[in-house]
Order: C-alpha cells, then structure tokens, then sequence
RNA sequence: GCAGCUGUGGUAUAGUCUGGUUAUUACUUGGGCCUUCCAAGCCUACAACCCGGGUUCGAAUCCCGGCAGCUGCACCA
C-alpha cells in the first residue's frame, strides 16, 4: 500500500489526471485517462455481470437531471441541506444551528433560518471565534441547481443519486416484473454533490459514479432462496456492539450471523456477501475489508439496518466504498403522498381470509319518515362507516339506545332507524408498500482502492497487479528487435488478436526490457515476443506478468492459450 | 469558506533572498545506432517559469488579486 507512488504512476500511465489542468483545475472533478476509462469500464462490465446476469435484476437509465419535485418528495432539497453562517469580521464560516446549541443550550434543528436569525438576535450571539456579528443565515444545499428550459422557471436539480431514478420508475417497473416480489433494478452512472471542500482526490468527487441495486420485496419476507448456498461464508463484522463496546471485529459465518441477529435479514446477509465477493474478485482481499453496521445515530432515520463496506488505505484510513441498507418503504411512502400515485404490490394470500364482521345499514322505511330532507346525507355517512365507528355506533346504541349525530346539525339516531347485520367476507389480498434493500457501490473510491491494492512493489518493479479479469490492456505484443520484418509479423499479429475481440497494445519504441517494464507497471498479464525463431518455426514467447515465466507457442495457436490464461473460458 | 505553507518541461529539481546572457541537471517520451529477451550504452529531437494585473528600461525573481495543492479549522445528508 503506497498512495504516493500508486498515484504517481496512475498519473504518469494515464489511469487518473486532474480536471480542467489548462485552466489550472478545480477540485472535486477528475479525468479518466485512457486506461482509467478502460479499468473503469472493465470494473463496472464485472459489476453488471455480477447483478444483472448473476442475480437477475434489469438495469434502467434515467436522466441526470431532475425536477424539484423528486427531490422534494425524497427530502434531498429541505435535508441535503446546512444552516449556515459567516462571521461578518474575522470571515470564519460556521453550522449556524451549532452555534446555537453551543451558546444557549437549545435544539433549534429544523426551523426556519428567519427564525434561527431572530434568536441569533434576541439572544446576541456572537462570533465564537473573534466575537464580531453574524451575518444572516442561509441553506448551503450540497446538490447542483439549474432550471429547465428557457424560461427558466423550472428549477431542476442534478441527481445526488441514481437509487431516486429508480424509485420513481416503481410503477412501470412492478408491471414489468409482473407484479411479484422480489424484483429489483440497477442504474449506473453518475451523481453530482457541491461538496463544500472536497481534498480527498478521487475519494470525494462533486461528480461520481454510482452503482446501485433497489431490490424490492415483501416486508414479511425477506429470506433470499440463495441464501443456503452462502450460509457458510465468512464474513467479518463490526457491528454496532463492537464498535461501541470496543469489541474485536467478529468472524462469523453467513448463518450465525442471522442466528444471533446481527444483520437483520437474510437479503442483507447475502448482499454483505456479494459486495464481498466482487470486491476479491477485482482484487481487493478481505484483509483490508470491514463490513462496519451503522451507530444508531449515524443511520438515515428512515434506514432499518444500515452496513457500509470499507476498505483500508494508507492515505485516507477506512474508506466507505460500499453502503448496503435496508431503507424500509420509506422513499416508495414519500413519493406516493407527494404524487398522489398508488406505489404498492397488490398481495394475494396463500388462502383468502374470512372476515367477520358487522356492518351498517340504513332502515329506509324508518329513516325517511324520521329524517325527511337530511336523510340523503345521513345515509351516505353510515354507508361510509370504518369498523371502529360501527362498533362505536353499535356500542352507544346498546348502551344508551340511541346515538347522536352531529353533522351540520344533531340528529338521534335510534335502533330502529339501522339495520345491523353480522357477514362474512372473503378477502383474497392486501396492498403492501414494499421494502427495499439497497447496495450502493462508489464505482470511483472502488476503482482507487483497486488501483492501491493491485499495485505492487517488488525489488525489481513497481506494477499494478491487476486481476486479469478486469486489466485494462490485456496483451502486449512486441518484436524483439525492430528490424529483419519481426515488426511487421508482430502487428499481424496485434491486428489478429484485436479482431478476435481482445484488447491489445503494440509497443516498438525502447529496448526489450524496457518495453516489459513498460507492460507490467500498467499491468498488462501477458506480453507476446515475436523473436528470430519465429521466422524459422512460427511461434513467439508468450510471458506471464506475475512471474516472467515465457514458454513458446504456435502463433495458431495463439487466441485459445490466451483465453485460457485469461481465465476467460466460460 | 478561513489561516499558514507551496506552485519552474511528463516527473524530480537548480535559479527566487540580492530583478539583467539562449532558464540548470537527471529521468521520462519520440526518432535513430547497436547480432538477439527484462528500464544497458551511444547519437538526436520534443518539452517548463500556475493564471491575470502592477512596479521597472528589464520580472521565474518584487507587489496585488485569482486558481490549484498540502496542513490545520469548519463541513461530510
């Protein structure tokens, strides 16, 4: 683990540049060199094989930009929010509900900053710094603002994730998946969030790469019938007893972990497990991951059970790469009272319920005569009774003999004028909002903790070991010397393995040995030598970037020798 | 956003205090030489004073502002 050499050599090879570097840069952006882009990509393609083809879920795509509504149903634009202020003398920048607190003792978390303003008045609250006045309060809000279209009068909002993208599709998607829990859907792409002082490099981004799942099910059940298969895997956890306990992180199997109610379901288990499992497979190993549960203070308010992933670097400590939550029905509840839409699955029972019950009915014969002109209204009122209000109703009259109503107006209503009759009824279902569980991948902090934990220093090189899988140049050819027509036989050969669908480099410029010490510090796997033999006997050294081993193989030969060292036989 | 420090080819640097030749050196990169497999050697080429303004006959050098980086504070739903 080296950060400044890792990030010197992802600079020089074109993995990671800063943005805007002519006009001098600006923080919280960053380019993706040409093999940046690649390892990017590669990561992402791994990522999309892993949920979607693994797991069945279906990837959308929604726009970047939103209107306010989203976000206000979602509570991005009154939450993702902070009361701030500014010393009018020394210019210090403070949390303005913090100051507050910290002067006169009060929450004022949630009013409106008028009001804050008034008690930073009424209550001559100075500068804690210097002493001087404070300037009015305003809502520093963390999301890129816009307006759509020409009048402007639209306000829009860049997406401070894609799961909202996801949501608001609910509808469409439920029907797409024919109405029947789980389902879930993935979006890829980027996130924007106007960090105030990003300084973290590529760990805090105003415009980022997300990969998240929305995996929607039934509140009753969330077991996963792929869970035997992982009940055995070992996870390693620090859960809210062991960090607030000062405990050793716990090593325990997916089942045990269930069992002794650590993580709260067996959906969240296994999404622990498949984060895992990606993560080894692009070459970050378990010894620098914890899977940390979120501090009850910590969690969104609305999040059930919450566990980010983490993984250790030398510059930075514990990273979050990963957050996993159970965030329950709430963003499927918000967006249904701000959209007056019905965002629920229609349940069926295994068997249809019987339900007894006792119900209202208006005596007509006795109810005109008694009521006259106001009989339509009062009919309609006892048509609409709740259960509670009939055994209320039921309850007064059994009492008292009578009930009285107040309706623009008090009326008796005395047995005679009801009918009340005991039925059964069948009930075949339920509407129930579903719960979701979400795994949301920071693909930028992903893509630096492989770069950090693939790069390699050894005695003789410095070099990204990346899994072969997701190796941004998968094959360098060279000749060995540039002359007698062995440059000409080596790009026949780069044109061959090209077109056969590989990604390969073609390097002539330098000496041998140069060009393989080129090769490896990019982490190319395997580098092919077109030498003077091959002249006599068609076949080149084919060389492992691991171990520089070389055998000799038929140029013929060459595509399924180097499927296989790929590993990409599947 | 505040304070301190810093900013010279792709990278690392000399020069800045005390203004004055064609801006130093090494590595890297491109082309070439070399009878032959792990950054060798030789020749050669490309390439920089963070941006803007000011002072001055003259600014990499002094002054002001901006931008970026590092450290600390604040922030991190």
């Amino acid at each position: 683990m080296n950060h400044d050499k890792m990030m010197n050599i992802a600079r020089k090879r074109g993995f990671l540049w800063p943005s805007f570097e002519i006009y001098s840069g600006v923080s919280g952006f960053t380019d993706y060199g040409p093999l940046g882009a690649s390892l990017k990509n590669n990561i992402m393609q791994k990522w999309r094989k892993q949920y979607i083809a693994g797991e069945g879920f279906h990837e959308i795509e929604g726009p970047t930009v939103m209107p306010m509504e989203v976000l206000k149903a979602s509570g991005h634009v009154d939450n993702f929010t902070d009361p701030m202020t500014k010393c009018n003398d020394c210019g210090e920048v403070f949390r303005a509900d913090h100051i507050i607190e910290e002067a006169i003792g009060i929450d004022v978390e949630s009013l409106p900053n008028e009001e804050m303003d008034k008690i930073v008045e009424d209550n001559n609250i100075k500068c804690p710094r210097c002493g001087g006045s404070l300037a009015n309060i305003w809502n520093y809000n963390l999301m890129f603002k816009t307006q759509i279209g020409a009048k402007g009068d639209k306000t829009g909002y860049m997406r401070p994730e894609t799961a909202q993208g996801i949501f608001i599709l609910f509808k469409r998607l439920s029907r797409f998946f024919k109405n029947k829990l789980p389902f879930a859907a993935v979006q890829l792409g980027k996130s924007y969030r106007n960090e105030i002082s990003p300084r973290q490099g590529v760990i805090r981004l105003r415009e980022f790469t997300q990969a998240e799942a929305e995996i929607f099910l039934d509140p009753e059940d969330k077991t996963h019938p792929k869970f035997s298969k992982i009940a055995d895997e070992t996870l390693y956890l620090a859960s809210q007893d062991v960090q607030l306990n000062e405990k050793e992180t716990l090593e325990l199997t997916a089942q045990e972990a269930l069992d002794q109610g650590i993580v709260s379901s067996e959906t969240l288990i296994y999404q622990l497990y498949l984060a895992k499992k990606f993560l080894n497979e692009i070459g970050i190993n378990d010894d620098v991951l914890r899977f940390r549960q979120h501090l009850p203070g910590e969690m969104a308010h609305y999040a059930l059970d919450c566990w980010d992933v983490e993984c250790l670097t030398d510059k930075y400590g514990w990273v979050e790469i990963i957050g996993i939550a159970d965030r329950g029905d709430y963003d499927l509840t918000a967006h249904s009272k701000f959209s007056n839409e019905e965002l629920d699955i229609y349940k069926e029972f295994d068997e249809p319920k019987l339900i007894k019950k006792t119900v209202i009915k208006p005596n007509l014969k006795k109810f005109g005569p008694a009521f006259k002109g106001d009989s339509p209204k009062i009919k309609t009122f006892i048509e609409n009774l709740s259960e509670d209000e009939v055994s209320e109703i039921k309850a007064a009259i059994e009492a008292d003999g009578k009930f009285t109503l107040e309706l623009d107006g008090s009326y008796e209503i005395l047995e005679e004028h009801l009918i009340f009759e005991d039925i059964e009824e069948e009930i075949k279902g339920e509407k129930i909002v579903p719960h979701v569980i979400e795994p949301s991948f920071g693909i930028d902090r992903i893509l630096y903790c492989t770069l950090l934990h693939s790069f390699k220093e050894t005695e003789e090189k410095d070099y990204f070991q990346f899994a072969k899988e997701i190796a941004p140049i998968q094959v360098s050819v060279f000749p060995l010397m540039n002359k007698d027509g062995l440059g000409e036989i080596a790009v026949e050969i780069t044109h061959d393995l090209r077109e056969a669908g590989f990604t390969v480099d073609n390097d002539t410029s330098g000496t041998i040995g140069k060009r393989y010490a080129r090769a490896d510090e990019v982490g190319v796997p395997i580098a092919i030598t077109v030498d003077f033999d091959t002249k006599e006997d068609n076949t080149v050294t084919i060389r492992d970037r691991d171990t520089e081993e070389q055998e000799r193989v038929e140029i013929g030969a060459l595509k399924e020798v180097i499927k296989e060292k790929l590993n990409l036989s599947l």
